[in-house]
DNA sequence: GCAAGGTC
């Protein structure tokens, strides 16, 4: 009897690796191709087999225009959106297509070991147009791994419960392609068209829109536009302050704030004439400060930008190459829990050489580790850990930052808490009531590992309830309302985040966009300042429809795919729905644009016809 | 050469 051969696809190399490793138990011939190609012996659903594990590199195919709709002089943007898109190699250099029918030619059975998540499945399909397979055919039979981690567990487990892939979930990527194809050509098209050299000076090569870059510089802007209409408010607040046990301690009002000189000075006056403090209430509570969850991708970014002053794009790089070069786990990832299966104990030891971490991670290993808080497991990958120790001139200084980093944020996830006890001493006089606090560490926990999120320690004098003291004096305070600053490049991620705008992968790549792009500028602290363009550009969207710079353009086209993905509307339903929508904005923008651009030269004859008059 | 999403 002939026996069965399989091939299996993984999302990327390394997931090929581990599949082949687990199902050979290690005992695989590898061989070089368009992508490594391990092979082995094994049982397939209860039959020998010979198996081939071999992986893509993200995407095997982009969208784009037929070849007619490419010269954007010769082409109306409005066309494109009833134009037909084509797929084509999204990396034609790596011949994925090809090596895919090679490897399939000959093969009974196809499994799909793609990323379990829309875009893993829409890759599913394009492996399966590669390899010659079809559905339901009968001399060949595709099957969908599903795996919620690359442990051992988790393959096997998946190898057993062979699915078939989703084609909803596929097309609802294929939606999006479409649309953000449509939307973002079109109107890129347009405005580099009217906008660039016909005045002012926004001179650029090009100027883009698209439904992530565009809400990303929005924010941006959003902020500027507040610190620019900003009007600082004068306000007053009292401090008391007393002499106890040879310390003098300042109060804190009630009140907090007043915005009338006169009502401060009253309310001063009125302490002043009492003269005497009483403590109405003690007050002592333990608090604790949680130890971090896992590190996922987002949380590396923010800490990147924003303690080590590397941009997103930067961050992305140097946590690339210590992934390659083994040194942490695999770097792009949603998740902050653990897998239940991670080996903590193997972790700490692989990091007792490190020179300024090891100290710790042996002592952890000796007097015990903490059990890591909850978290969130998205069933990508888990959350991103050191995998062996470094030291500094194996890297580089930068690489170096960003490891220790990890090291830090690994030990700090499995160290205690932080605790500490925070005193508050309430006070009264003249009617009025003030309290100072203060907080001491009693368990310094994780924050030894990563002292910058330590307590400020603040001491206090002894109080006791009921005790009356004289007040030295009392200053009536006058402050200044301050604008926000610059939106740092931190807070534009948190922002991307919440608002669903971009992925871990994509989120560097839009805000490198805002840059190269000369909408906003990256200064000193990595804070976002919008440029003359970038300013324009959304005041702009804002006059004429606030919708497209706005990040629910997002949410409404992450939505409506999601009726593809759950079978409820037909793809080619939803696609045209969302463009046609799109469309009417777009008529509308474009008119409103010559409108305006009509009615500058209108002026700027004006201003020439006076000009003459006045040159005569 | 314009979008956004994979991954290198």
């Amino acid at each position: 009897m002939t026996s069965q051969k399989v091939l299996m696809v993984a999302e990327k190399p390394s997931i090929a690796v581990s599949i082949a490793s687990v199902l050979s138990r290690g005992q695989m011939s590898t061989r070089k191709g368009a992508t490594d190609v391990h092979e082995f012996n094994a049982m397939f659903l209860g039959f020998r087999a010979q198996y081939k594990v071999t992986s893509v590199i993200g995407h095997v195919f982009s969208v784009d225009f037929p070849a007619a709709y490419q010269d954007r002089t010769a082409t109306d943007p409005l066309d494109l959106f009833q134009a037909q898109v084509v797929k084509s190699a999204a990396n034609p250099k790596a011949h994925i297509p090809r090596h895919l029918s090679q490897e399939a030619r000959g093969c009974t059975h196809l499994v799909l070991w793609l990323d379990c998540d829309r875009e893993g499945e829409n890759i599913c399909f394009e492996v399966i147009e590669c390899s010659g397979f079809t559905m339901n055919s009968r001399n060949g039979r595709v099957y969908r791994a599903r795996f919620s981690s690359i442990s051992e567990k988790d393959i096997l487990k998946a190898m057993d419960n062979l699915v078939e892939p989703n084609r909803n979930e596929a097309l609802a990527v294929d939606a999006r392609q479409e649309i953000d194809l449509k939307v973002g050509v079109a109107f890129t098209r347009f405005q580099t068209n009217y906008f660039q050299g016909k005045y002012g000076n926004l001179d650029a090569r090009v100027i883009s829109y698209g439904p992530c870059q565009t809400p990303t510089l929005g924010f941006c802007v959003q902020r500027y536009l507040q610190i620019s209409t900003f009007k600082p408010e004068k306000f007053w607040t009292l401090h008391p302050y007393i002499f106890q046990n040879g310390h003098e301690v300042k109060l804190e009002w009630e009140r907090q704030k007043l915005f009338d000189v006169n009502v401060g000075m009253m309310f001063q006056k009125l302490v002043l004439e009492d003269g005497i403090l009483d403590v109405t209430e003690i007050s002592e509570k333990q608090e604790s400060k949680g130890r971090p969850v896992g590190l996922n991708t987002v949380n590396l970014l923010k800490v990147a930008s924003s303690a080590l002053g590397f941009g997103p794009q930067m961050a992305m790089q140097l946590a690339e190459r210590l992934y390659t070069q083994g040194f942490i786990s695999y770097p792009r990832t949603e998740s902050t829990a653990y897998p239940s299966s991670f080996d903590f104990r193997g972790t700490l030891a692989a990091l007792v050489n490190n020179p300024t971490t090891g100290s710790y991670a042996e002592k952890l290993l000796s007097e015990g580790f903490q059990k890591p808080r909850g978290g969130v497991d998205v069933g990508d990958h888990p959350p991103i850990t050191p995998v062996k120790s470094a030291k500094e001139d194996m890297l580089g200084i930068d690489a170096w930052r960003l490891y220790q980093y990890v090291c830090q944020h690994f030990l700090g996830s499995v160290s205690p808490d932080c605790k500490y006890i925070r005193t508050r001493v309430e006070f009264t006089i003249g009617g009025e009531s003030f309290h100072c606090t203060g907080q001491r560490t009693v368990v310094e926990g994780f924050t030894y590992i990563m002292p910058w999120l330590g307590i400020s320690e603040k001491n206090l004098p002894q109080f006791m309830k009921g005790e009356k003291l004289e007040v030295s004096k009392v200053e009536l305070y006058e402050g200044s309302t301050s604008a926000p600053d610059y939106l740092s490049e931190s807070e534009l991620i948190s922002l991307m985040e919440k608002n669903g705008i971009g992925t871990d992968a994509s989120i560097p790549v839009h805000i490198n966009n805002i840059c190269e792009r000369n909408y906003v500028q990256v200064q000193p602290g990595r804070k976002l300042v919008p440029t003359a363009l970038g300013i324009s550009l959304i005041r702009g969207y804002q006059c004429i429809d606030p919708d497209l710079c706005l990040p629910d353009i997002r949410s409404f086209i992450e939505q409506q795919i999601t009726l593809v993905a759950k079978g409820q509307v037909e793809h080619s339903r939803v696609v045209q729905h969302v463009l046609q929508q799109f469309k009417q904005k777009f008529i509308y923008f474009v008119q409103q644009v010559i409108n305006f651009l009509i009615f500058l030269r209108h002026c700027d004859a004006q201003v020439d016809m006076a000009r003459s008059f006045w040159h005569k």
